[in-house]
RNA sequence: GCCGAAGUGGCGGAAUGGUAGACGCGGCAGUCUCAAAAACUGUUGGGAGGCAACUCCCGUGUCGGUUCGAGUCCGACCUUCGGCACCA
């Protein structure tokens, strides 16, 4: 009479129906509480892989869960649209990236679609599409407005032969250019920046939020706030204005151990203060770091090495002279572009003075120190010597006593600096939202005005492998007029860092459609901010960190209230293949596809869920799937089989096997329900088998009945919905009850009826298990205590023996100590 | 080098300081079949003893410690993975 489990016919027939239905559009004037379930949404590549499911499958049983618990839930998808891959597949197979990202994206939705997810696709979002960067370039505007946005002169990576700027991710190890192979160097352009530094310190904080200590630790080391105090080296040259050198330093108890100075090559002060014997050596020097990419100069395996300029500074603390140097290890843009070189307890300054011969007087002592010289830096903990009044201070009290000093004298002062950089934006490239500004000889940079977004990407770009943005060469694109003042002039032409697109998205998903803002601010109040937010990790330091600085802002423009978009941050592991991260370019994605025709979305969403903890991860090995394939057919047959009852059976047995039908089933719901709140998927699952294992002999031992039995199948179809939403509905139909099994409540359980009656209590002698009794949950601690010691296994160890101690665990042990 | 996470059967993994190995894969044995596959049932950490029900010993990366009791807590180390890497 049973058909067999054929998902490939139930899957797409529920999907269509559910679609037909709408049976997921989320209404926004929901009484139910609301619960905003985020899942990042994927860039859009061409192909979901399985990697793509293993971020979504959990995610959506996770909030179809909260959906049957009563909760009004917000679970959107939508695509990353703009980026780097589609302009160079237009630039290699001569198509425009619009037409081959669309491509991709109705790809991408009809395998999103087979997933079997509760997305309301009436809320999706597309970067790309014009009526979504319009809100791009306006929240540009925005930034402009608030002076977070600014342009400004940085030293970028240059490629000389695609005559454009690349990201350090872009510039392969040795430097090199990661399209042409090309010595990439750096450059000074003019470039726009988001004032993200502003926020540093709130982005410390996390205020209320749960993050993993993990990713907070990334976006922590990111950011490196460093406290120590900005110091004043005075300078006396005739052909430099400045009367001062500024150094940043954690270590200011260190000041009197200073015995050179060295600045960035870059720094301004090289050029006025190079004595002219120097010259020709200061210029090679900077000429032969420039050629460097930045990650180059970085690299820890680079020898430090510099040149004298040739001049001197001042050490106010001890009057001593300073030579000045120049050294590539010495970054412009960290502190004051100046270092103060102290060898003697800094390792990088101690192997620059070791190659150079110069001095390494010791300045905090370290324990056992009788007078001799250093065989390498000592940066740990001490006391001051050879620094004049502050001599036998311990380290730490040295710092406030010589920031102290610095202060009262005027020569310097207390001072944070962080590692964190201004986000630089600016792309040189076509597929990105238009930066919305017009450059005028007369007005300078002139915002374009809201009214005339969207400044709309020109359709008719020419994609040329020239290494540079169509945009510049596109004659009606560049030429305008000044908003301002109606006089001819030229459109910015790079695009925003598609960051700036991921930004804001989630606030979209609650206002589709909206085209007179970029949000309606009610809709955004009720659904914002996220409850929780699940993704790789691999953006922890990116995207994580960006939208969180844009939240902020546009909170201090006054548009949002909340502090944090992102209550509970939820960093799922990824799925290797052949022990490596899969990837396109390493020809070892695993696509769904093949395995969705073969086994079923359901299977596939249950084995993702089965393989490991969902925050680890791991190999994708499909030998596996066997097992959650032959489980769910065993469900389909538990399910669809006629249950008889005996009918003469004694009451005794009758009653003992409905009590633990209950039981059992009380305490899989419980199990379940806390399982799929702490996102421990691969342990609900192993619930849910026992479970069926468990209901497998209950149907063969035929004791209880009809409606005790039916009433267990309908908590494991409800308990099974969110992991496998098709055959749970096909069989919620098939066994006559209405339709949708998405729409039930969530079983809740009865902590009473969940209690065990029967327990097994261990006895131990010495801590070691030597007897197990079943006795009744009720045994008070005396009936235990008397229990063990009258065991025929545990006798013969006590013997001779005095039990010197019990240890009683309720519900759990009874532990004998004797010596 | 620094920071973070993790090391448990042949494999993926489970275990509020209290029965190590749930659940699944694989293996082995059986049922069905002419046979095989599929499916189903049983069994399955290692070792020793016993006809047997069973009993004992060892066992969660290594070495110590705390505790009546440690996979779990503490210290040191080893390995793997992830992140940062001259940030003054």
């Amino acid at each position: 009479m049973t058909v067999d489990y054929n998902p490939q016919a139930i899957e797409p027939k529920w999907q269509q129906k559910w679609a037909d239905d709408q049976l997921y559009q989320v209404k926004d004037d929901d009484p139910r509480p609301k619960f905003y379930a985020l899942t990042m949404f994927p860039y859009t590549s061409g192909d979901l892989h399985i990697g793509h499911w293993y971020a979504m499958a959990p995610a959506d049983v996770h909030a179809r869960f909260k959906r049957m618990q009563g909760y009004n839930v917000l679970h959107p998808m939508g695509f990353d649209a703009f980026g780097l891959p589609a302009e160079n597949a237009a630039i290699k197979r001569s198509i425009h990236p619009f037409i081959w990202t669309m491509q991709n994206v109705d790809n991408m939705r009809r395998q999103l679609r087979s997933i079997g997810a509760i997305y309301d696709w009436s809320r999706e979002v597309v970067t790309c599409l014009p009526d979504y960067y319009k809100w791009t370039e306006w929240f540009f505007l925005k930034l402009y407005e608030a002076g977070l946005a600014y342009r400004g002169k940085a030293p970028v990576n240059w490629c000389p032969r695609c005559q454009t700027v690349l990201a350090n991710e872009q510039v392969l190890d040795g430097g090199f250019c990661e399209r042409c192979g090309a010595t990439v160097s750096q450059r000074d352009l003019e470039q726009w920046f988001f004032r993200i530094t502003k926020y540093a310190d709130e982005l410390l904080e996390y205020k209320d939020t749960i993050w993993s200590k993990r990713v907070k630790t990334m976006q922590r080391n990111w950011i490196g706030k460093s406290q120590g105090a900005e110091i004043s080296f005075a300078l006396d040259h005739p052909s430099a204005a400045e009367k001062e050198i500024r150094v940043f330093t954690t270590r200011p108890d260190t000041t009197f151990g200073v015995t050179f100075m060295v600045l960035a090559p870059e720094h301004s002060l090289v050029a006025k203060l190079a004595t002219p014997d120097k010259k020709t050596e200061v210029e090679d020097y900077i000429a032969q770091s420039r050629r460097l990419s930045e990650i180059e100069r970085l690299s820890t395996e680079k020898e430090k090495d510099g040149v004298f300029i040739g001049t001197y500074c001042l050490n106010r603390l001890n009057g001593e002279k300073v030579p000045i140097w120049i050294a590539d290890y010495v970054l412009l843009s960290y502190g004051t572009g100046a270092v103060m070189g102290v060898p003697a307890h800094d390792e990088r300054d101690f192997t620059f003075a070791r190659k150079y011969n110069l001095p390494i007087p010791v300045v905090i002592a370290p324990p056992d120190w009788s007078d001799e010289e250093l065989a390498e830096a000592y940066t740990g903990p001490g006391t001051m010597v050879n620094s004049d009044q502050f001599n036998g201070l311990p380290y730490q009290q040295g710092m406030e006593a010589v920031c102290d000093w610095l202060e009262e004298k005027g020569w310097g002062k207390r001072a944070i600096t962080y590692r964190l950089r201004d986000w630089l934006i600016s792309r040189q490239r076509y597929w990105g939202a238009p930066i919305p500004i017009v450059y005028c000889d007369k007005c300078g940079i002139v915002p374009v005005p809201e009214k005339d977004l969207p400044v709309l990407l020109p359709e008719d770009a020419e994609f040329k492998p020239t290494g540079e943005s169509p945009l510049k060469y596109h004659e009606q694109f560049v030429n305008t007029t000044c908003p301002r003042c109606s006089a001819p002039a030229k459109r910015e032409t790079d695009t925003m860092d598609t960051f700036m697109c991921s930004n804001w998205y989630f606030l979209r998903y609650t206002s589709p459609g909206c085209d007179t803002a970029a949000f309606d601010a009610n809709k955004v109040k009720y659904w914002m901010p996220i409850d929780i937010y699940t993704g790789g990790a691999e953006h922890a330091v990116m995207h994580l960190l960006y939208s969180r600085f844009f939240s902020k802002a546009i909170r201090d423009m006054g548009l949002v209230d909340f502090d944090e978009p992102f209550q509970h941050m939820f960093n799922q592991g990824i799925i290797i293949a052949e022990k490596q991260k899969m990837s396109k370019s390493r020809g070892n994605v695993i696509t769904p596809d093949d395995y969705v025709s073969e086994v079923g979305a359901d299977t596939i969403r249950t084995y993702l869920m089965f393989l490991a903890p969902w925050e680890q991860g791991g190999e994708w090995d499909d030998s596996g799937i066997s097992g959650i394939s032959r489980w769910l057919n065993r469900i389909w047959n538990l399910v669809l089989g006629n249950y008889h009852p005996q009918e003469k059976i004694n009451l005794d047995t009758k009653q003992k096997a409905t009590r633990e039908l209950s039981r059992t089933t009380h305490q899989t719901i419980k199990k379940v329900t806390e399982d799929l709140g702490r996102l421990h998927f691969n342990t609900m699952v192993a619930a849910l088998m026992e479970f069926t294992n468990y209901l497998g002999k209950v149907k063969e031992a035929q004791a209880v009945t009809t409606l005790d039995w039916e009433e267990s199948i309908d908590t494991l179809l409800r308990l099974l919905s969110p992991t496998t939403p098709h055959l749970t509905e096909e069989l919620w139909q098939k066994t006559g009850r209405e339709y949708s099994i998405h729409n039930q409540s969530w079983p809740v359980w009865d902590e009473a009826l969940a209690k065990d009656e029967e327990i097994t209590l261990v006895v131990q002698v010495n801590g070691k298990v030597r007897d197990r009794i079943t006795v009744p949950a009720s045994i008070t601690e005396d009936e235990a205590r008397q229990l063990a010691p009258d065991r025929p296994k545990i006798k013969p160890y006590l013997t001779d023996k005095t039990v010197t101690k019990v240890i009683y665990v309720p519900g759990k042990l009874v532990n004998l100590v004797m010596r």
